[in-house]
DNA sequence: GTAACCGGTATACCAAAGTATAGTGCCCAA
DNA sequence: TTGGGCACTATACTTTGGTATACCGGTTAC
């Protein structure tokens, strides 16, 4: 006998726990939300340190949005700007090891995208 | 003896993996975004099922909005416009199957909002 | 000295996302 | 018959996100 099961999302929460768990989601797509941030985590991550280098790796992309992402992403701590006393002075932007923690949420985001498409474009 | 490890993300990937990975990612964030995405898909799993009671279990929320918003996650195949032959006609919104396989994304973005709130806010 | 590179900022603009407010057509109950 | 609920849509507006273009001060290479 088949019955038409609920679909439901996770346990219910009472409306407390809801909200706090919605921030926290909030928080989490805020982080990565914008067109560019990924793609500055990317180039960093694979090996571009300086602001001209992101800038040359990233088609398209602005001095200007450079600039601000890179500070958001300095304020959430997934990345710091360090000053080098040369001459003239260098400038490079590393990935901290909070970023690092990111790599699980970018992998289920990754998984769940490629589905998805499948499931979009018709398998 | 410690050296600085460098940061890196994942595997390094070549270019056209990159680009792929990029935009699944892509795709599994557009399909969340949005200012009441979440919170209409939580509202129906909660078991609202009819536009005014969606619409006045999420504070705030205008009729327009939620209107695009469930034509949004109907066309992403997360849940299904019922139209029931009733006089008058009731429509009931329903989480798909596929809704049902965002959970693990949905609890990784939650698990690590939460931990990166902590980060920030200073523990 | 002047042209070019670095690491950006400033100003103006444009487009997408979201809000506010009102109104539609249908049904039903009093 | 009129007032209300339901499931929305329409129009106008504001706010936010992103683009385009130009420029800045300091440093080196010619």
């Amino acid at each position: 006998m088949t019955v038409t099961q609920e679909v439901t999302f996770g346990e219910s929460l009472d409306h407390t726990e809801c909200t706090k768990s919605l921030m926290a989601i909030r928080d989490a797509l805020d982080v990565l939300n914008g067109k560019w941030k990924l793609q500055i985590i990317i180039a960093i991550s694979s090996g571009q340190h300086k602001f001209k280098d992101i800038e040359r790796q990233i088609p398209k992309i602005t001095p200007r949005m450079l600039s601000k992402e890179l500070k958001s992403l300095e304020e959430n701590q997934l990345l710091k700007r360090i000053v080098y006393d040369t001459l003239p002075v260098t400038i490079e932007y590393k990935l901290t090891p909070h970023a690092k923690t990111l790599e699980k949420v970018i992998a289920e985001l990754r998984n769940w995208g490629a589905l998805h498409r499948k499931k979009i474009l018709g398998r």
